[in-house]
DNA sequence: GCTTTGCATCTTTTT
DNA sequence: GATGCAAAGC
């Protein structure tokens, strides 16, 4: 079926056609008998001892007991049943639109105050009332600050603290992520802190060609093959800083089997930072650092900071790092107003150096911290809640909350084996398409993978039958190597001596490889430095005149953000034109990025946010560029870890195979394979009525055969949901 | 000397 | 499907 037809109705005689022949092809995912390979038909055979168990050390078990006895202090606790006092001039009735817990939280806001907040029990919720509480006691807007994982859940909290209050000026809330927040402080105040205000700020991408330029500069390149790769380096290094810990430690901890390198793997870093300080780069851990140093390290910073931000809230506080920790712990060091919010079981970023600890010791940094936990479920049917009660139940380590909900009860979750992934890919599809039959919106369905590719059969299966979709994750618009290309040029104009981004452009000329580029990158800032290169290089003289020029004719200050890029463009397309056989429809995602600039009135701006917030991949497919989500209502594809904090009506978990969730790289240590027993939680939790779980009766992946359930699914008791082959 | 090309090796998750 | 290395090409 490769020459398939457009038309949808020849699309399901052909399947009808395939189905009288019991041959795969159908889109009837119910009527296929399962073909299973392996004699594996009856699920409930398998139990959790055909799994390898994980080795538990004596270092796991005595962190497990620590924080044990953290956790039963934690439950100890009395309640605090202290009256509220709740003025009765204020225009919120705050008792009636909030649960006893919830109210607890909205209304305590002086002192330190520790919020566990279960999985739907109304976060966004809590917030946003506790923002509007303070405003109308008198607080000034702009002492608020409000910490968040993306920006989207910045902006969705202060829009409805507006909406509940429209008369306050809450515009005036800073609301943002760690680093958004640190980007806009360190300009700010560059002067006091002696930095330069006009940094610019790499991603991962571009901090890996850093280290592999500084790799070859050090020439460590021509050794031996076990060297570790640019990506590798880049995580011991970026792993070391946000979790504060040497390269050493890092390494005899994480990545052992890389002990020889230490030395060079130091020399490296230390490169690094001393080439960022030169061409005046930030990366993201950069962003934390500085800020984190400054506040510790200059009194006066310090307390201007404490005095403009006087209550601190932090969203997803089991998300954050040590080094996060810190400044949230020195912004509130001298008034102590912070409220942190989060629930340990949702943790899932310890590869970025998150530590769910930080939540579970908050009351040891503050010993006098009041505490709310909130258990009330008011997303999953309570179904959903009884099989996502057990995941978490299954846990080793943790806090184990048992959620609740009044929602009655329809659909169990369901789990479904297919003989391959087409097949699986064909029933989700399907029953996508029943529930829009149904009434349900397809904006109320997701997809949620482990990682992206899980999704690929999904996708392709999506495309053919022209069903909308939005894709989180994965390959991000600004991933795309044209959308980078253009994306450094433009750097170049916000500061010249960004050699990451000079080594980019120049390798873009026919000819040029990294030993050219090198040479001219030497020479370029140098007075005079353009024109020396133009006539010391006979061979791309008229490329890099053009390259100059294009460059000078887009820095003049007279003209628009949008029109800089333009200028970009047409010096870019011809290039483009030449090395990409589809450059056409990759010029188009070059258009969206012009429409982007145009809402800039700073380039600025417009790279800092392009760094913090990138564009998501709001494109429909690979042949269609960047759409803003329009009439159509897409559903949603996204990996787990981007779900985090969304709900939808009915949630589609496909390749549920041990291997892949919990994937293979984490079953040798607890610590890891707790995470993804909590990042199944994670999504299994973003279901409110109906939640699918479906699996491939095998899957090849390069290094090796997996055809095993996911052993999560095994631990949770057979009664909690419906298994059909 | 430098760049391009052909071939083998691992492939999570994100601000 | 990217990354990195070795050998071929200019």
């Amino acid at each position: 079926m490769s020459n398939k037809p457009k038309d949808e109705s020849l699309d399901d005689f052909f399947d009808a056609f395939f189905n009288s022949l019991g041959v795969s092809g159908s889109n009837q995912g119910q009527n296929l008998p399962a073909r299973n390979l392996s004699s594996d038909s009856d699920f409930a055979s398998i139990t959790s001892n055909d799994y390898e168990a994980v080795m538990v050390s004596d270092a796991d078990q005595q962190k497990i007991s620590e924080l044990e006895s953290i956790i039963s202090s934690i439950q100890k606790r009395e309640p605090d049943n202290s009256a509220i006092d709740i003025n009765s001039t204020y225009k919120i009735n705050y008792r009636l639109e909030l649960n006893a817990s919830q109210l607890k939280a909205v209304t305590t806001i002086k002192g330190p105050l520790l919020v566990i907040a279960g999985a739907g029990s109304g976060k966004t919720r809590i917030i946003t009332y506790r923002t509007a509480y303070m405003l109308e006691s008198g607080i000034a807007a702009r002492d608020i600050l409000l910490l968040t994982f993306t920006r989207k859940a910045a902006a969705e909290m202060t829009g409805r603290v507006q909406e509940l209050l429209p008369d306050a000026n809450s515009g005036s809330i800073f609301g943002g992520t760690f680093h958004a927040f640190s980007n806009y402080i360190l300009r700010k105040h560059a002067a006091m802190l002696n930095l330069p205000p006009n940094f610019s700020i790499i991603d991962t991408e571009d901090s890996k060609d850093t280290i592999d330029l500084i790799k070859t500069e050090l020439k460590l390149n021509s050794k031996e093959t076990a060297f570790p790769k640019k990506a590798r380096i880049q995580e011991i290094i970026s792993s070391s800083r946000n979790r504060n810990m040497t390269i050493e430690e890092v390494i005899e901890s994480d990545f052992t089997g890389l002990e020889e390198y230490i030395d060079e793997i130091k020399l490296i870093a230390a490169g690094y930072e001393r080439y960022k300080k030169i061409c005046n780069l930030m990366d993201y851990d950069d962003l934390m650092d500085v800020l984190r140093d400054s506040l510790k390290g200059n009194a006066m910073f310090r307390q201007k900071m404490q005095h403009d931000y006087k209550y601190i809230m932090v969203d997803e506080y089991q998300d954050t790092n040590v080094t996060q920790r810190e400044i949230v712990y020195l912004l509130a060091d001298h008034h102590k107003n912070v409220m942190v919010v989060g629930d340990d079981a949702q943790s899932i970023y310890s590869f970025r150096g998150a530590n769910y600890e930080n939540i579970l010791r908050f009351p040891q940094q503050y010993p006098d911290c009041g505490i709310v936990k909130i258990e009330e479920n008011y997303r999953s049917n309570q179904r959903i809640l009884d099989f996502t009660n057990d995941i978490i139940h299954n846990a080793r380590i943790g806090y184990k909350k048992k959620l609740y909900s009044s929602i009655k009860h329809e659909n169990m979750p369901l789990v479904r084996k297919f003989y391959d992934q087409q097949t699986e890919a064909e029933y989700i599809v399907t029953e996508i398409l029943n529930l829009r039959e149904r009434g349900v919106e397809l904006n109320q369905v997701a997809v949620l993978v482990r990682a992206f590719w899980h999704a690929r059969f999904i996708e392709a299966e999506l495309n053919r039958r022209n069903i909308p979709y939005v894709a989180v994750g994965g390959l991000a618009f600004i991933e795309r190597r044209h959308v980078k290309d253009m994306i450094s040029y433009l750097r170049l104009l916000q500061n010249p001596y960004d050699a990451v981004s000079w080594h980019r452009v120049l390798k873009l000329i026919p000819g040029v490889g990294s030993v050219t580029s090198r040479k001219i990158v030497e020479q370029i800032n140098k007075p005079g430095g353009m024109d020396e290169i133009v006539a010391g290089n006979k061979k791309h003289a008229d490329d890099l005149v053009s390259l100059f020029g294009a460059l000078r004719s887009a820095n003049r200050t007279n003209i628009s953000v949008a029109a800089k890029v333009e200028i970009m463009r047409d010096y870019y397309s011809p290039v483009l034109k030449a090395l990409e056989s589809d450059y056409q429809i990759r010029l188009l995602d070059i258009a969206a990025l012009i429409e982007l600039a145009g809402r800039y009135d700073a380039i600025d701006k417009f790279l800092s946010d392009f760094a913090l917030d990138p564009p998501s991949k709001r494109f429909a497919n690979k042949n269609t560029p960047l759409i803003d989500e329009g009439e159509d209502k897409p559903m949603t594809i996204s990996t787990i870890h981007s779900a985090k904090g969304l709900e939808w009506y009915a949630v589609f978990v496909p390749h549920v195979l041990d291997g892949l969730i919990p994937s293979s790289k984490a079953m040798s240590n607890l610590e890891e394979l707790e995470e993804e027993r909590r990042l199944f939680y994670v999504a299994c939790s973003r279901a409110k009525e109906q939640l699918v779980l479906t699996m491939p009766s095998f899957v090849t992946t390069y290094n090796g055969f997996l055809s095993y359930p996911s052993r999560f699914l095994i631990e949770i008791d057979k009664s909690k949901f419906r298994f059909e082959v």
